[in-house]
DNA sequence: TTCATGCTTCGATGGTAGCCGAAGCATTGT
DNA sequence: ACAATGCTTCGGCTACCATCGAAGCATGAA
């Protein structure tokens, strides 16, 4: 008697109230572990768990497995913009939820990430690459592009050939805890975090076990103009 | 601990598969009765009573009374637009639902609702004087304005004093059970009847108990030159 | 290897909400 | 005034599903 979309299944996914926290926790558009979305939630690890096998089953979510932890994003934004007519929909009749902050604003600018750069300045360079054609990534994939080979050598004279490793990608997308969005893993984003310690842009720093990165005043200008938001 | 607007309480209500069911329905635009809604949804009408009156609550539709009847309609287009987005989401991950049509067209065509004239002429008449800004309407409430005084006294000969009545609107919005739009009441809406009659345009079918009404040739073509689509 | 952490599966429990029968109001027609 | 229709309210039943404790895998660290 009836066909077409069935939305009742998916309307029933975002129904649930644990459920709905988890995708509104999701709606800044980085990525979080299953235990954050629970205790976002409010719910055990377990209940959770629960959750985003059905939420994934129901493609609004899509995982992404780091190390033991498994990172959840929302799969698109045609996701994220059903939620936020949903949310629309509920502000007009007066239903309403913000989120908190954490903590050392260095770390989370900028920090090694095993050899390379991550926080929101290798966030930004990936992004700042992607936009402007340098690589091009597909999901998890990157490649460099013949642009982007040519800018390599130009600004910060990285070769191609300095970058082949037997056991070990050139490029790849490494997930960032802090801005949960991907940075530039692989032995290019070691290359050019190294070419910015041996241009004096940046140095780790000398506390023993930090894993800060330290910006100096002409590093930081250098940086923002080869990878800041004016050239997006 | 969490704030904005709650988008599972919404989320919720399209989640159940018979109010799912119903908002499908409602989605042509047209509205329906309680009772066409159960149906829709394979529920008794006690049943469909309960997800109405939440959905209503929950702001989503929007009932009009009519006589005995209760004509349900979605409150907006946001409303059917994230429906339409549901089914985007539900659609691409494979979960499908038509719609059949009634009968008698001729009663679907123009018929008598009281003293006035429903049915697809009917509401491509108020289509008409409404896109030509004959008649200002918001919501229930419709309004002659000056181009539209001129208008019928040029064409159809109706002066406003005729119009005149102690207990009785001029014009007023009369939702069409076939078409489920509105058509035009009031005492207007008589007078013009009246007046089709009179210039041999229209005449009630004969048929004892019928509501139909049959437009001669001559009344159809002045009524398409007067109502038509061209001149939307 | 052993331990710790993060996540998943299983099983049992409980609350919630959809559903219908019966009865009650409202409106219309005769 | 009476009957018929359309819708709503009430009460009780049932089924589903969110929830959590406990145990099982997987990954990474010591």
């Amino acid at each position: 008697m009836k066909s077409g979309p069935d939305i009742a299944m998916v309307a029933s996914l975002v129904g649930d109230p644990a459920r709905a926290n988890m995708l509104t926790a999701l709606m800044n558009g980085r990525a979080l572990t299953a235990s954050e979305l629970a205790q976002e939630a409010g719910i055990t690890p377990q209940t959770a768990s629960s959750h985003l096998a059905k939420l994934e089953a129901g493609g609004l979510i899509e995982p992404e497995k780091q190390g033991r932890h498994r990172y959840y994003r929302l799969t698109d934004d045609d996701v994220a913009g059903v939620l936020e007519g949903l949310a629309g929909l509920a502000a007009r009749t007066g239903h309403m939820r913000v989120r908190t902050g954490p903590k050392d604003p260095a770390l989370r600018r900028a920090r090694i990430c095993y050899d390379h750069l991550a926080g929101d300045l290798g966030v930004q360079m990936l992004d700042s690459l992607r936009e402007r054609h340098l690589v091009k990534q597909k999901k998890q994939e990157i490649e460099l592009t013949a642009e982007g080979e040519r800018f390599l050598a130009k600004h910060l004279q990285i070769s191609p050939d300095m970058l082949a490793h037997p056991r070990r990608p050139v490029c790849k997308a490494c997930l960032d805890w802090s801005e949960r969005r991907h940075h530039l893993a692989g032995t290019l984003g070691a290359a050019m975090m190294q070419r910015f310690a041996e241009l004096k842009w940046a140095a780790r720093d000398p506390t023993p076990g930090s894993r800060v990165v330290n910006f100096t005043r002409t590093g930081e200008k250098q940086f923002a103009a080869l990878f800041g938001n004016g050239n997006r």
